[in-house]
DNA sequence: AGCGTTTAAGTAACCGATATAGTTATAACT
DNA sequence: AGTTATAACTATATCGGTTACTTAAACGCT
């Protein structure tokens, strides 16, 4: 079976003209008469020639490419992040080379070097939930290459940013709970070091002042955003037989954890203990019961996001950041609805 | 703020030897005394030295690089798919190159030719429900490049396959229903150009026909995979009063078609109509009803093909192709474990 | 006719590495 | 001592393109 994939030069030869001449053409440059294009297309489409993408970046010092990174990849917020991105950047002739840190700091970091050897012309990410040295984004700045954050964004001057109004949602949530009658409230909260974890916290904390409602800190978690720590912080506070009436979780999958330890336990969600998330992942209108949640309008994020940052690439000059704020809405499906602890 | 990364010449110029020096001290090549080697890395350390991805892959003739096309990325099966296989790369040093053809054949072909031209050292593909021109995969066998089709397999000679006991599992499903007593049984089945639909329609019409059961094709769909298609098939025979007690979904998207659609036209589930899909999805367990389902698992799926894949790239003479097949489970939850129609 | 400008192509250098084929010393062997 | 290995480097070509500069012929204008 034939093999190697023909070059430039293959081209060149068969109609003996210069490679550049063919290199030009391809690339549809003046110089070329749209008589000897036309035959150079059509010779290179008949011979199935396919440019060598490493030589034309290398030579071109550009790549055409756009690195991005994110914690995980088999989630229903994520997945729809990168879904998109990649219709955005499919539509602007862009590809993509997609990295999952796994919520693994280390693993991050190798990511972004590789992304940068690759000579990305931007980088798009979302941090993990353990990524305390941000020394690596300095880097990447220093090497000029536009960076934008998306909905977990470490606490660094002069970046460019999209992230949702997690204060102002996670409010809206523990206020409507508090109108309904709760004051028993606890908080599956994230990591503080990231502003998603960070800001939610604030926004139940905002809500729970503003009624003049006692914290009380043993029902505040500060632990991540995953199942397995919704499902380990419950079981805690169901042991010490001291569970609020409700939970108000950092994301969707906290909440599930939630879900899967009260159904170990025999106890009715929202009856026995009600629960409240941020976050929507379309399947929890499914649940049983349906979960309501702030909800986070994922495409808006990454378009917006791809708008910074291809802007960014254009414009390499252009020093001022950008931090947009996507809003949120509360969504109330079947927990948080009523209540009935009383 | 300083800029460029630095290269191998510049680390050259600094020690006063020459680049192909420092280009093996860093490979570890035995031309090279660890003592020299010892210095040239400890500069490169300080100096920051990153090498340059296409440079090295240029001149190397090797990307290092495997190329992943999926149909769909915010799904579940996909997502934990894909997951593992950016563990089992990482851990054998591999980068992953992902695409996602978003169930567009035109697409997933113009990404496989971005792979090609990005030299990867082999491909790993599910295709998407559209593809019907099998060309694109000569071409690549043409390369030379090592290609391992998943789960959605095309009907061609000589490939490697790694992919579930599609037939058999469904076989189990419907069987299971049929032992509880369920005589009227539909299917919303995939195209059947894939053999992710071809097959599970086969176990369907095996258990069926071993139970002396006729298939009613009014009750048979070939539509695809995903939700909109459960929904708007579920709908057709409910306006047309002609559904079944229970219907089995290709896929768990198209199950949860069926959710929106019983739920909006008040039926319950199962008492109503009855469901069972094949594919899990972990949050099935929290469905209301759970849903009950034949298990894939998807690492198993994931890690076989990259086995035969990195096989295949270390042994390129090798020329027998592989196909494997992945045992199936019946997972029953709160769907198709009673017969109470009569 | 003479001279500057355009058009259409070609030449040479380079992008940042690696592969391959030398080149020195120095040690080893007969 | 003379030949041959071996160790430790270096020089050069090359990977498949692109960029920047040149050249040759055709064109336009006074």
């Amino acid at each position: 079976m034939a093999n190697k994939s023909i070059r430039l030069s293959d081209i060149a030869k068969k109609l003996d003209v210069s490679t550049v001449t063919v290199s030009k053409a391809l690339r549809d440059h003046p110089d070329i008469s749209s008589q000897t294009k036309k035959l150079i297309i059509s010779v290179a489409n008949e011979m199935g020639y396919t440019p060598n993408f490493m030589a034309r970046n290398l030579s071109s010092r550009k790549s055409n490419t756009i690195g991005v990174v994110v914690p995980k990849i088999a989630h229903f917020f994520f997945g729809s992040i990168i879904e998109s991105i990649y219709d955005v950047a499919f539509r602007n002739n862009y590809e993509i080379i997609l990295t999952v840190s796994q919520e693994d700091a280390e693993r991050e970091r190798k990511h972004i070097q590789t992304l940068l050897s690759m000579k990305v012309d931007g980088i798009l990410i979302s941090i993990s939930q353990e990524t305390k040295d941000y020394s690596i984004f300095e880097t990447v700045k220093a090497r000029g290459v536009p960076i934008v954050f998306m909905d977990r964004i470490p606490k660094i001057k002069n970046i460019d940013t999209v992230f949702v109004d997690d204060r102002g949602g996670a409010f809206k949530a523990v206020e409507h709970a508090i109108k309904l009658g709760y004051t028993k409230i606890g908080h599956f909260a994230g990591y503080s070091e990231i502003n998603i974890g960070r800001e939610r916290y604030l926004g139940f904390e905002d809500a729970m002042k503003k009624h003049n409602l006692p914290v009380n800190q043993e029902w505040v978690f500060h632990g991540g955003f995953g199942e397995k720590y919704g499902y380990d912080s419950f079981m805690k506070l169901y042991k010490e037989n001291n569970l609020p009436d409700l939970i108000f979780t950092v994301t969707y999958p906290v909440a599930l954890g939630i879900y899967m330890a009260a159904s170990e336990v025999n106890m009715k969600i929202p009856e026995d203990i009600d629960v409240i998330c941020f976050g929507d992942a379309k399947v929890q209108k499914f649940l049983s019961p349906p979960l309501s949640c702030v909800t986070q309008p994922t495409n808006l994020i990454s378009e917006r996001s791809m708008e910074v940052l291809l802007n960014k690439i254009k414009n390499p000059e252009d020093k001022k950041s950008q931090n947009i704020e996507i809003p949120t809405e509360l969504m109330l499906r079947g927990t948080c609805i009523s209540y009935n602890k009383a």
